[in-house]
DNA sequence: AATGAATGAGGCTTCATTCAT
DNA sequence: TATGAATGAAGCCTCATTCAT
């Protein structure tokens, strides 16, 4: 249809507004003026200012999770795809300077409860990418029999506070720098027979 | 002084209050009122509600690096320190409510950039908590030499992420079995000589 | 344009309000109040209590100015044109009461500076009507050969003294009276030939 | 008494105040700092902000009044008393530049009508001086025959002009280029027998 | 579909004034 | 006399939302 067309531009001026002023300093009309549109219209395609936050951040989380996904879909060692898993997520967000600043300003996006949260869908596959990988590698022999729930959260949070927080561009210190020792650390305290592992 | 006294009483108020909404939904009668005083005198003791709140987070900050400084110096062994560093400051927040509330909120108050920082100094001093603990690990060949100034900077991420956002209290999954699965594996890849370091 | 005539609309209002109570204790809901609409909506025109201000003292004074302009460009004799721009300057204010209270209340409409004078250039073009009836004056020899630009500076200010300072509402003194004695007296000290010129 | 040194204290920093930044914008805060006490103190000798302001105007007036009046009363000639008068009131108040700033933005205080005036009898003192030498030079001949009452309100009003407007600090025509032409011109005007007046 | 205009609720901040000590 | 603290009433401005056209 056209009028998804039109609601994506939408999103993409909203994306951008929100990313630099945050919710709560972007008014409508910022979004409106940046769409090329009047505030009036833009509430012709969504019912409130919450309502067009929530479904221009669900757009950029989609098309996010979509491409990790496919990527780690196409291989099979277990090892490789965690990490593809984690590069791939990090050269995707590297490229998303909007959705990483919104990422950073609402960590709320991550909350992981079902109730009340609005990403709890696409929060559970993200999760359910991590907790295969674990099964996977455990199965495998390839991981350490850790508790697959708790570790995935675990592993979830510091992947978002890994591939986000850290890549604000205002931080300083070397994000490849940083990526590096962390993954190492992160793999050796993971792997039951390292040599194998980090091969 | 009676001044500082009836500050205190305010900035406890406060952070009850920003705990609760949020910097922007919280407004200086929410916690004018918490603290039984009127809008108007709060201005008395603070300049606006910027200053409010950056010296209400300040002064919670202060007491928590305090605690989990103090107690780490009491202690020689480093693996010993770096366990106090991280289960005191997970304690004490366990039992701050409030402030954890705030630091998941506001994430900026870590981040660590000199310019226009307000908390700068406040985090420097636990950055370097963990960069002592780090130097005299490697240096005792108890850690592994990681390059200092990163790796101590990716842990006070993890650290931060740690204590904070994973205790959110609406966040389901039990937090001693992360911590548990989180300081273990932290531990095993930080460890030069593993069956020491966690004997 | 529909909205230049609601702008006018407002102008109008504010005129009537901020003559009553003068700027600072005139409230932007007293004007909209006055203009039939409510406070957000006059946001909607203006940008700002001061520019609402300004912006309803220019459309004034340009109003005035072009009626003043108009009639003595229809005149040709010098002596005629002077009396008409004091006489005509006069008579409008007279039907002008909420200008001439504004005027009173706020001289520094008048300071002709050019930095920072918001009415700068209004001033000049009635500044320029008085030096250009000096010049034909003095060129033709009908005025003494006196200093042009301070005293087209001076009579400007006299003439505003005049015009608007005694007609206040509340002053006593009869208008006309002093009208005639000073006219006469302004005339008498220009005219190098007091019979030609009084005549 | 000890207690009218320390009212003195305070009008005079009141001026200095009120003459920054006008009445409306100075606050009691202003006033205090400026006279080295706190707002409440000052409470306890005027009974008002409008008070406090009054007592000082009038204060400053007063002082401006006898100086002049005293000079005046000094000469007999009656050219010569209307010069001392023009010039003394001149030279006294650009030693003043805190009563011309207040003037300049308060000219209600020369309103003159005795209904809530509160410097009516302030301001009689100065309309009678110039009573007097009207009169005489009439009496005497010098003058022509005017309306005395006119002339006399219309003269203390080109006189308050003269001496405040035009003295503004940022007005850039030279003061005492129009003060010159402007005395010529009035005097002219004035006196019944040229020659014999400028002499 | 789109626009301009309008509304109204609130938020931050300032300050004259009062009062206990 | 003098102070610090407290109060409460406004005032300016913003903005999400609605609506007639």
């Amino acid at each position: 249809m056209d009028r998804d067309k039109k609601k994506n531009e939408i999103f993409q001026a909203a994306l951008k507004v929100f990313a630099r002023f945050g919710y709560q300093k972007t008014t409508v009309d910022d979004v409106a003026s940046e769409a090329g549109m009047t505030k009036g219209n833009v509430y012709f395609y969504v019912s409130s200012k919450r309502d067009l936050y929530e479904k221009t951040v669900s757009s950029a989380l989609q098309k996010w999770r979509d491409t990790v996904g496919e990527a780690v879909a196409q291989v099979d060692d277990v090892v490789e795809k965690f990490s593809i898993m984690a590069s791939l997520s990090f050269e995707y967000l590297v490229g998303q300077e909007e959705l990483r600043s919104i990422l950073t300003m609402d960590q709320s996006i991550f909350s992981l409860t079902p109730r009340e949260d609005r990403f709890y869908e696409i929060n559970l596959g993200a999760m359910q990418l991590i907790k295969d990988i674990l099964k996977q590698g455990i199965k495998e022999g390839r991981f350490w029999s850790v508790d697959v729930d708790p570790t995935a959260e675990l592993l979830f949070s510091i992947y978002i506070m890994f591939l986000i927080k850290r890549y604000v561009k205002s931080e300083g210190v070397s994000a490849a720098r940083m990526y590096e020792e962390g993954m190492t650390i992160i793999l050796r305290g993971l792997c039951a027979t390292p040599p194998a592992c980090l091969a």
